[in-house]
RNA sequence: GACCCGUUGGUGAAGUGGUUUAACACGCUGCCCUCUCAAGGCAGUAUUCAUGGGUUCGAAACCCAUACGGGCCA
């Protein structure tokens, strides 16, 4: 095409080199990596795009190398209020780093910009009108009916479907004629000449994927559209070519573009960058998988497992977990280590998708808590509180110190208790710890073995008198409950008492539990001996009184 | 329907031709320890790697076909 017509269509356009010159490579240094993360402003950041998100900044971070956030808004129709800054925030709370690209619909950082594609249209106009000139592209003025034509016919013939071949009508317009028809204002998209040829096979390593083989693209893909704005496809290559992208990493639902993707880098004469796809999240959906869906599935929101108490650590562990097979391994190995020296490796990602197993996320955010240390844990639990148990928030606050001593019941230690996966459950198991949720809710006292109210208060009130003392070692603590148990009848040794239970009330066991009862309400505690110590000696004639009402 | 990817226990998976009568982790079951729970210890949980055929002295691993699942273009 002579270059009177494309100062037709692009009236002000810039020679591509400007821009290769504006853009020039990275200095990064050997193995250095630069990956991107390039949303839709559609609303928030769920499970599957933080997955692909997290192993690209992941790969970047861990060779000190670029992760970049690119918005694609080149479709207009979906976009939402916000968009840019939810996802923006949605990776700060992640603690993703951009070291480069777009803060806010406004601000942006680094020198390869703008990232946002909608402002980039010049740029695309000038490799476009490239093509043009290199006769790999022409205006094609095909309307949406005649394309419905062709599709329905190539539908019944049972032919390939899109614009090639015969089909690609205005393909070998002179450029006499295509002037014409745009001074006769006809609407038209730019299309790619396509060389390719579907019998010919294009060969590409995936590094996720492994080697894949495609039939070379001949589809005359729109590059325009007639709102001036690129296709995805073009975006990519152009984009990702001037930022230097070295690795896309994305999900395996654009697998199937990759033949056109390769044939773009090849016209452009762009060096093509490496490849990995992510297979999506998958989830049980009655008796078959599906990809984890941000509609269906309140699993993908991330809100979910804020509400829940679940930290951001663990999904990110989790996550980890499902992208490299050998990290759970490795953190089994360093367990209370920093994951960003776990280093990412493409070759252990598993090419086949991950059924979402909320068992497993909760076990680690089990095993998570417990090697939280006891300050850490009040500060997340007041943190997690304050937003979702004002009542709770208020009591932990008061009792700041009973409520980091219940918390460290058995923590500090090489294996300790785990008994929360979540923020969520603590409340239920530390309520009978402050008096004003004790007195109010509603008690049911069961005890392990059937005995009478006057029994048991006859049985509280002489251990508290002769024998409770609130010095005590757990050693001493528990010979006391002994002699109690001695004095009214009751097996001191597990052992004997299973050989010989017809001889005995009950055992140690039952008597230690009905102490747990009154204090509590419980039958299941934490250590009953720390429990009873940090309640006090007057707490506890309390909670019999309470008893005895 | 065309094309592409995948298929190892309930789950995540290790595994790239012989040390695999399939590692590890979660879950589940049982036992032990034990004042309850948690933790911990021990054991069990795939007669076999979707199915069929082939290559090979030897296959979960390589090849072919089929089935199923997923994705994508519509």
């Amino acid at each position: 095409m002579k270059d009177e017509l494309i100062k037709k269509i692009f009236p002000n356009v810039k020679d591509y080199t400007f821009y290769e010159e504006k853009y020039p490579e990275r200095e990064l240094g050997e193995g250095k990596i630069v990956t991107r993360f390039a949303p839709s402003p559609t609303g928030f950041v769920h499970m599957g795009s933080l997955f692909s998100a997290f192993v690209a900044s992941k790969a970047a971070h861990d060779t000190n190398g670029v992760f970049f956030l690119r918005i694609e808004d080149t479709d207009q129709k979906r976009e939402v209020e916000n968009g840019i800054e939810n996802i923006v925030r949605d990776l700060n709370n992640f603690d993703i780093k951009i070291d480069e690209g777009v803060l806010s619909s406004t601000e942006e950082i680094g020198s390869y910009g703008p990232y946002i594609q909608s402002k980039r249209k010049e740029i695309y106009e000038s490799y476009v009108a490239r093509l043009l000139k290199e006769g790999l592209a022409y205006p094609c003025f095909l309307t949406e009916e005649e394309i419905n034509t062709i599709r329905e016919e190539q539908e019944r013939n049972k032919e390939e479907i899109g614009i090639y071949g015969k089909y690609a009508k205005y393909r070998d317009l002179t450029d006499e004629e295509i002037l014409n028809k745009i001074n006769n204002g006809e609407k038209y998209v730019l299309r790619l000449k396509s060389p390719g040829n579907i019998n010919n096979k294009v060969k590409i390593k995936d590094l996720i994927k492994g080697e894949l083989e495609f039939p070379e693209n001949n589809l005359d893909i729109v590059l325009i559209k007639s709102d001036g704005l690129p296709t995805y496809h073009f975006a990519h290559a152009i984009d990702d070519h001037l930022m230097h992208t070295t690795h896309i990493i994305r999900g395996d639902e654009w697998l199937s573009s990759l033949p056109i993707h390769i044939q773009l880098f090849q016209v452009l004469k762009f060096k093509l960058p490496k490849y990995a796809h992510i297979s999506p999240i998958m989830i049980m959906d009655g008796d078959s998988k599906r990809k984890l869906s941000k509609r269906k599935d309140k699993e993908a929101a991330i809100s979910y497992y804020h509400e829940l108490g679940v930290d951001k650590d663990v999904i990110k562990l989790y996550l980890l977990t499902i992208a490299n097979s050998n990290f759970e391994e490795w953190y089994l190995a360093n367990p209370r280590e920093d994951i960003n020296k776990f280093k990412f490796d493409f070759k252990k990602v598993s090419p086949s998708g991950s059924l979402f197993d909320m068992e497993k996320l909760l076990n680690i955010s089990k095993n998570y808590m417990s090697y939280l240390n006891k300050d850490l844990f009040y500060e997340k639990l007041l943190e997690y509180t304050k937003e979702y148990d004002k009542e709770l928030y208020g009591l932990i606050v008061k009792y700041k110190e009973r409520t980091i001593d219940f918390i460290n019941i058995e923590r500090e230690r090489k294996k300790p208790r785990k008994d929360y996966s979540s923020f969520s459950e603590v409340r239920n198991n530390i309520w009978y710890m402050f008096d004003e949720l004790f007195i109010k809710e509603d008690k049911e006292y069961v005890f392990p073995i059937d005995i009478s109210k006057e029994d048991v208060n006859e049985l509280l009130t002489k251990y508290l008198d002769n024998y409770y003392n609130e010095d005590d070692s757990e050693e001493e603590w528990f010979n006391k409950m002994k002699e109690l148990a001695q004095e009214f009848g009751y097996a001191t040794d597990m052992k004997d008492y299973k050989e010989n239970s017809n001889k005995y009330k009950g055992s140690i066991a039952d008597v230690s539990n009905i102490i747990r009862v009154v204090i509590t309400t419980k039958n299941t505690t934490p250590n009953l001996y720390n429990i009873m110590k940090i309640l006090g000696r007057e707490e506890l004639y309390k909670r019999l009184v309470i008893f005895n009402n």
